[in-house]
DNA sequence: AAACGGCGGAACGCAACCGTTACGTCGTAG
DNA sequence: CTACGACGTAACGGTTGCGTTCCGCCGTTT
């Protein structure tokens, strides 16, 4: 039986040299290093590099975010914000999201991978926040959940991820008040 | 004196090289066997790999572009997500942008350089396009062009290089309305 | 005609990793 | 107490790329 505090060493290693080095540039022999563990012991686990990757990137992306229901739209909207913009202000995820993200680019698996976790969430956020507010009365009927969440969640990667500038005390108030007047004009 | 064509050769070869494996497995030797061209002209000109790229890129990246002027502002607007989706459709873009954006995490020389290149161009188009709809008295005297640009390009970034979903005819018209619909509210 | 210099090609020693194997240790299940 | 199996270590041959050097070729300049 495989030790599981060996696993979970492992697992730790490769999410930090993830977002050190990035995928191109894990090699196993590394892994191991950090981990404190012979190449042995990964090797009995996963059988390659990419195969070892996608299985604890896989896990990790799977974890159910919880979803914002404060009771109005733009309550749900600002809490979603916030908690969007918490998590990629983390190292974990403005390192390791775009390095995987432009590694999709040239690995079908890899892209195949995440695309399913980034739609699945994508989806049951815009589904979820933007159904609320239809019922609500607060959104026009027909309102795209696509769209939206489009809308939504591209200024804030854009601006964390990309072009890693800073966000101010008034921004997502601002950026709320913005989004809120865009979903209403026919979305 | 060095040769321009195998210089052009190079550039295309390390720009064709930079899209199909990324800056992380980006060899000299690679763009040497593509170039045509024997390693030694490479180190002729570039000391290392870092330079080569970051000279090449720079160059890339300085080029202006036209900003539009169409004389009203959802005319600009809709000009401008045509320019930058077709560009971002294009495979020299959606796969080196994100690719060296990821590298630009770890190595603070890349950052430098894209972050300049960004932050000139976005402020660009930012300060002008707004600059001429509040001139027009078609956004409220305020606008804050920084949030406006962030709202524009963040979603189409977001769509074409991050989730990698295909725009569909209408997208660009919802969106249109979308973004001046948000614009016109105190952003 | 001769000198110069950029060129491609080939090889250098060095380093990092790959994926695999053999070995000896140690904790635990039976 | 024994047997099993997961462990770390070390070494294997092979691959790839680094940055450098030397060579002979060839077009340009002088």
């Amino acid at each position: 039986m495989l030790r599981g505090d060996i696993t979970v060493a492992i697992r730790n290693a490769v999410m930090s040299e993830l977002a050190e080095v990035g995928y191109g540039r894990l090699s196993i022999e590394a892994v191991a290093r950090r981990a404190g563990v012979g190449k042995t012991a990964i090797y009995r686990r996963w059988s390659n590099k990419l195969e070892m990757v996608m299985e604890i990137i896989s896990d990790v992306a799977e974890r159910k975010v919880p979803l914002p229901d404060t009771g109005s739209f733009s309550g749900d909207l600002a809490l979603l914000l916030l908690i969007v913009s918490t998590a990629l202000k983390h190292r974990m995820a403005s390192q390791i999201i775009p390095d995987l993200m432009a590694e999709a680019a040239r690995n079908p698996q890899i892209a195949e991978t995440l695309q399913r976790a980034l739609r699945t969430h994508q989806q049951a956020v815009g589904e979820k926040l933007i159904g609320q507010a239809v019922a609500r009365g607060e959104l026009p009927e027909g309102t795209d959940p696509d769209v939206a969440v489009d809308l939504i969640l591209g200024p804030l990667y854009w601006r964390l991820a990309v072009a890693r500038q800073p966000i101010e005390d008034d921004y997502l108030e601002k950026f709320t008040t913005a989004v809120t007047a865009a979903l209403r004009a026919t979305v």
